[in-house]
RNA sequence: GACCCCUUCGUCUAGUGGUUAGGACACCGGCCUUUCACGCCGGCAGCACGGGUUCGAGUCCCGUAGGGGUCGCCA
């Protein structure tokens, strides 16, 4: 039987981190054992049930590229899903819930209880068999052994997590359920659920959780808890992937830097941790770094543009191959995408802004006259490429009896607005002596 | 309170009775260098604790401590 797994969020309004890895564990298990990803809607709590909600978590799926095979379209519930096993949305799955619920109460395994439907939950030790844990023997604790038995529907009809979310894995062939370690203590009521409807329970895998940098529960309020703070912060959708890859499995080499292909084809079971993992953002930002200069030229070109873009910076004027060697200088330096910007957005700009902070230290009275001096040397360039802009400088420098950087940082700044950037004299190559000349002249009035 | 899971460098991890306990990130030096990076070389740093079992334990067992989770007419 071919594997079917399924993520199964609630519509919190966002996107959790450990949310997106329980997702992407699922999602991995099933491309590389080729089975069937299903998304399915939690949407029975009608408080926190919106279609806004439910598209927050779409967008973040769709964000990180792990497509659902079955599962809603869009947020909207009363939309058609695709799948044969629908409705995706637990809201609209009432139907199947009252015969299920019928067919416990006709064999006597629940009853009414203060207008609530109570099930009759065994009093003996359930072994739990799970995939990560092994062999988990859950006793009842000191409430439970008063009273083992608990709510499947509420008084006002409407029937609870444990209900739905056994019935729905049954209806939907479900094989699989990869799910965070939170759920592995509730797993005793799942499995009498499914004996009790008859069927064999699906094979159980409780991933251990994703805990703050200092060991602390991660909640909603934490930085980093939610997924649009990565799409925000300059991440890689791939970068993300590839560091929740790595909280909670491993692939036993020494391998970490991995294309979403390779996890596929490494992604498996027995590589899951049992233990909790701290989020460390500083190993998530050399991913992200390592995946931002592999990627290939038009997909970087593609990003480049964007961030470009969204800070204001226009490149439309300029010609392709302009562009193309304007992004060439920065490859191997970005670290984040939302530097991008901040470091090659002064080849598009025609005045530069120039950091106070550089210009206190570069753009001094007392570079003045060397920048002069290389104003003058540059001028009577017959070539202005990358070779003659340096033997220019060293040569204008030893005739001024100083070191190289006296020139060098006044002429960076002067250029680009900051100390920091690519390599000063292709820099100057590509902008060219006519935008060279007029911004060493800017800064030289400044000075 | 009860029940369940977990415990190797600061962090993520490799390790399935015999290893100089390996790798990565971070950090600290050095080299390279026009800046910042990259890269290269080197360094710091770990088996939570206590008992067993065994010729031998990071690896197996028990206990303690610590961390996390669950016990709801939330999911």
């Amino acid at each position: 039987m071919s594997v079917r797994v399924r993520f199964a969020p609630s519509p919190t309004g966002y996107l959790h981190i450990g949310g997106a890895r329980t997702a992407l564990f699922n999602w991995l298990y099933a491309r590389h054992t080729d089975g069937t990803f299903v998304l399915r809607v939690e949407d029975t709590d009608d408080a926190r049930n919106t279609r806004e909600a439910v598209d927050v978590i779409l967008d973040g799926l769709r964000w990180l590229g792990l497509d659902w095979d079955e599962g809603p379209v869009s947020g909207d519930a009363m939309q058609q899903s695709r799948g044969e096993n629908g409705p995706y949305f637990q809201s609209q799955r009432g139907d199947i819930y009252q015969r299920r619920i019928q067919e416990l109460l006709d064999n006597d395994l629940a009853y009414d209880h203060e207008g609530a439907i109570k099930f009759r939950m065994t009093r003996e030790p359930v072994t739990i068999p799970d995939l990560v844990a092994g062999n988990v023997v859950r006793k009842l604790t000191d409430r439970e052994e008063a009273d083992p038995d608990f709510v499947i529907v509420r008084s006002d009809g409407k029937p609870v997590f444990h209900l739905v979310n056994v019935v729905d894995d049954i209806e939907m062939d479900i094989t699989h359920v990869i799910r965070g370690e939170d759920h592995l203590s509730n797993t005793s009521k799942h499995i009498e659920l499914f004996k009790a409807f008859g069927e064999e329970p699906p094979k159980f895998a409780h991933i251990p959780l994703i805990l703050n940098n200092d060991g602390s529960k991660m909640s909603k309020r934490d930085t980093g808890a939610s997924m649009t703070a990565y799409k925000e912060g300059g991440y890689l959708p791939s970068a993300v992937l590839n560091y929740l890859s790595l909280l909670g499995w491993s692939p036993k080499d020494d391998t970490e830097l991995m294309p979403l292909t390779e996890l596929i084809k490494r992604f498996d079971m027995d590589g899951v941790q049992r233990a909790n993992a701290r989020f460390d953002m500083a190993k998530l930002d050399w991913l992200n770094f390592e995946h931002i200069r592999s990627l290939k030229q038009e997909a970087f070109k593609t990003q480049a543009i964007a961030q470009l873009q969204a800070a204001g910076i226009d490149t439309a004027a300029r010609d392709d191959d302009y562009t193309n060697a304007a992004l060439a200088l920065c490859t191997d330096k970005i670290k984040n995408l939302n530097d991008i910007a901040g470091y090659i957005g002064f080849f598009f700009l025609d005045a530069v802004e120039i950091d106070a902070e550089a210009a206190e230290q570069a753009l001094t009275p007392e570079n003045r006259p060397h920048l002069a001096a290389l104003r003058e040397a540059y001028a009577g360039l017959a070539k202005f490429n990358a070779d003659s802009l340096q033997g220019a400088l060293k040569s204008t420098a030893a005739a001024l009896e100083v070191k190289n950087k006296f020139l060098v940082m006044p002429a960076r700044v002067a250029c680009t607005g900051s100390k920091v950037g690519p390599s000063l004299y292709h820099l100057m190559e590509l902008l060219g002596e006519a935008e060279v000349l007029k911004r060493f002249d800017a800064a030289l009035t400044a000075m």
